[in-house]
DNA sequence: AAAACGACCAACCGCGCTCAT
DNA sequence: GATGAGCGCGGTTGGTCGTTT
């Protein structure tokens, strides 16, 4: 039962397929993707091959760690002001591919329009198609909500659920210290900071059933704002503000501030390194097993 | 304990751009 | 200038795992 040697293969990558992958870009370079499989190295086409070294064998990327308050933050910002450029977006994330920021804003997308969707059933009627399931996050609440209204809430997802093994430790997720140490040269500080937590944002939203969202009191007794959170919610009528959770297609926002350099270094415990608990590889990484100067004709993460 | 469901992620697909011929 | 190959990017899909009931 041999495959027909011209046989294009799909589906998950085999260590050896890795390690060939590997050999082929520490030998020639990360190019002439489509020579892997025309050397008869892969039965891969080039396509493939290239989509799996960007995004998962190239070196210093934060496979299975899942972002970081700031990279949420940055990505929220980036995504009002470019679009959906993942790629460019990913530039200003180091050890993230478009591929990790545009699954990011995919499931974030995702469940703010779950979100939506629920509460856009009052609780008390139309129970035909309401689940009690996941009524701790899905609570009644707007009626009729724009779907750029809600996302505000949707931040510190940190917390909502770190049960994940591929969860890994950040240093930017102090939430009880300003989130400042990385100067945001934009619109960052509004959206900066120590919000309630998801859980706490949605419980706050089932304590204001029939409330619009615009008008969310700051005043409940077992909610306490930051001066920024208060600034926050006294500019939700600012348009520029929802345009950075919306589904922004093609926000040409004007002349924006440009970007600088990317926003922070690599985190040093989540390189290729969170992710073990579902990798076929064992503790360590996959590059452990390689001598550290095999990557050094590689190129580097591209600068924005 | 099992089923249902959601979250997350890897990989594929299609389109458009660039460049060599 | 036309054309085809190679590549990059964004959208989408399907599988796996964790959580909830």
């Amino acid at each position: 039962m041999e495959a027909k040697r011209d046989e294009i293969r799909k589906g998950p990558w085999k260590a050896e397929e890795d390690e060939v992958l590997i050999n082929h870009v520490q030998r020639y370079g990360a190019r002439d993707w489509s020579s892997i499989r025309s050397k008869g190295l892969l039965q891969r086409t080039g396509k493939s091959c290239r989509l799996r070294w960007v995004n998962k064998l190239r070196p210093n990327l934060k496979n299975g760690c899942k972002f970081s308050m700031e990279e949420e933050r940055v990505v929220i910002e980036l995504q009002a002001q470019f679009g959906n450029k993942w790629a460019k977006i990913a530039t200003y994330l180091p050890g993230r591919t478009d591929n990790d920021v545009k699954n990011f804003w995919s499931s974030r997308q995702k469940r703010l329009a779950r979100i939506l969707q629920t509460s856009a059933t009052p609780s008390s009627s139309s129970s035909s198609n309401f689940k009690p399931r996941k009524a701790k996050k899905e609570v009644s609440v707007f009626h009729e909500v724009p779907t750029h209204q809600a996302p505000v809430f949707s931040f510190s997802m940190e917390e909502e659920s770190s049960t994940k093994a591929q969860s890994c430790s950040s240093s930017f997720i102090e939430t009880t210290e300003p989130v400042s140490t990385v100067p945001l040269p934009f619109h960052a500080d509004l959206v900066k900071t120590e919000l309630p937590s998801y859980e706490a944002n949605l419980a706050q939203m089932e304590a204001q059933t029939q409330i619009p969202f615009p008008e969310i009191s700051q005043n409940q007794p077992d909610l306490t704002f930051s001066p920024e959170s208060q600034e926050l919610l006294a500019r939700l009528d600012d348009p520029f503000l929802f345009n950075m959770f919306g589904a922004v297609d093609a926000p040409e926002l004007g002349a924006q501030p440009s970007l600088g350099p990317p926003l922070f270094g690599p985190v040093s415990s989540c390189i290729n390194g969170g992710r073990e608990a579902r990798s076929p590889t064992t503790h360590g990484t996959f590059f452990d097993d390689f001598p550290s100067d095999v990557f050094d004709n590689i190129e580097p993460l591209p600068s924005p």
